[in-house]
DNA sequence: ACTAGCACCTGATCGC
DNA sequence: TGCGATCAGGTGCTAG
């Protein structure tokens, strides 16, 4: 669920809240809460203190007073909430670090989610490894990823959603962003012209960008933030989850397509289909 | 080497 | 009221 806007929300909780404190106690409560490639168990930084909390597309990490890190993803609806010790176990807890007068929790419904302990290589953890940069890395290089787009061979939506092309986006963001950009998400890679792919990057980037400044997007409470607060731009979607409501831009009723396995919405009018894809 | 499809889960909602 | 089908913000594995 989360997409980059919600996790770097998270992040920026986290930051506030949790470093410079030391995980007391750990605590896992579901065997689907640590991820099956961690390399040591979870339980093994107990005693560690949080010097940094940083992030890659989805990918969050907990920079700690010793070599490895703690590596978190919230799959589809993971949330880590700052609670205080007396509140009650939320009925989808999975994992609870004593932080000294509060608790850190890791909560999801789906499992979907995990935790793990690993090595750094060159800066970054064992299985963010084939993560590209998003968008607001230091790192990104637009040129690079653009390259790397142009070397699939495939729609563009599926490309948008490949984290190892450029990492971040999600469902929600890829709809909006093709929206911005008046691209229909079925057009081939192939066709797409370099200033075309660089105008989706930057509508991905400006998307990703307005959705960080109110808190991200939440449709209910499975996206919170560290402080259980939802985000308010779900209000300022153009066509994701609007089916039959009119395209903000033209008035044209919003469609619905399923493709690859998940829903893409687009309006008919602004994002035509692409000729090769056309009597299909 | 690459892409497409599916598996991995729980829960809400909708039509019958 | 109940039951099956469908849907949900993600990623990794693997068949082809």
């Amino acid at each position: 669920m989360p997409e980059l806007p919600e996790v770097e929300t998270v992040r920026r909780g986290l930051a506030e809240h949790i470093v410079g404190k030391k995980l007391r106690d750990i605590q896992v409560l579901h065997h689907r809460a640590t991820s099956p490639n961690s390399i040591t168990a979870l339980t093994s930084i107990k005693g560690a203190r949080v010097i940094n909390i940083n992030r890659r597309g989805k990918f969050l990490w907990f920079e700690l007073n010793r070599p490895e890190v703690l590596v978190g993803h919230l799959g589809m609806s993971g949330q880590f909430l700052i609670q205080p010790k007396s509140a009650a176990d939320e009925r989808h807890l999975r994992v609870r670090f004593n932080i000294g007068r509060q608790e850190l929790r890791f909560i999801d419904q789906r499992t979907f989610g995990w935790l793990s302990v690993e090595q750094k290589i060159d800066g970054l953890p064992t299985c963010v490894q084939h993560i590209a940069p998003d968008p607001f890395d230091p790192n990104f290089n637009l040129a690079e990823t653009v390259a790397r787009f142009r070397k699939k061979k495939t729609e563009i939506k599926r490309a948008l959603l490949d984290q190892s092309v450029m990492s971040g986006v999600g469902n929600i963001y890829a709809d909006e962003s093709l929206w911005r950009s008046k691209i229909h998400p079925e057009t081939r890679t192939e066709t797409m012209k370099v200033s075309r792919i660089e105008e989706l990057i930057q509508s991905a980037t400006s998307v990703m960008t307005e959705a960080l400044e109110v808190g991200g997007t939440s449709f209910d409470d499975l996206y919170i933030n560290v402080n259980g607060e939802s985000g308010y731009f779900e209000r300022s979607l153009a066509v994701y989850g609007q089916e039959g409501e009119g395209c903000p831009r033209c008035g044209r009723q919003i469609r619905r397509i399923t493709f690859a396995n998940r829903s893409s919405h687009f309006c008919p009018k602004c994002q035509p289909t692409p000729r090769a894809s056309r009597n299909r």
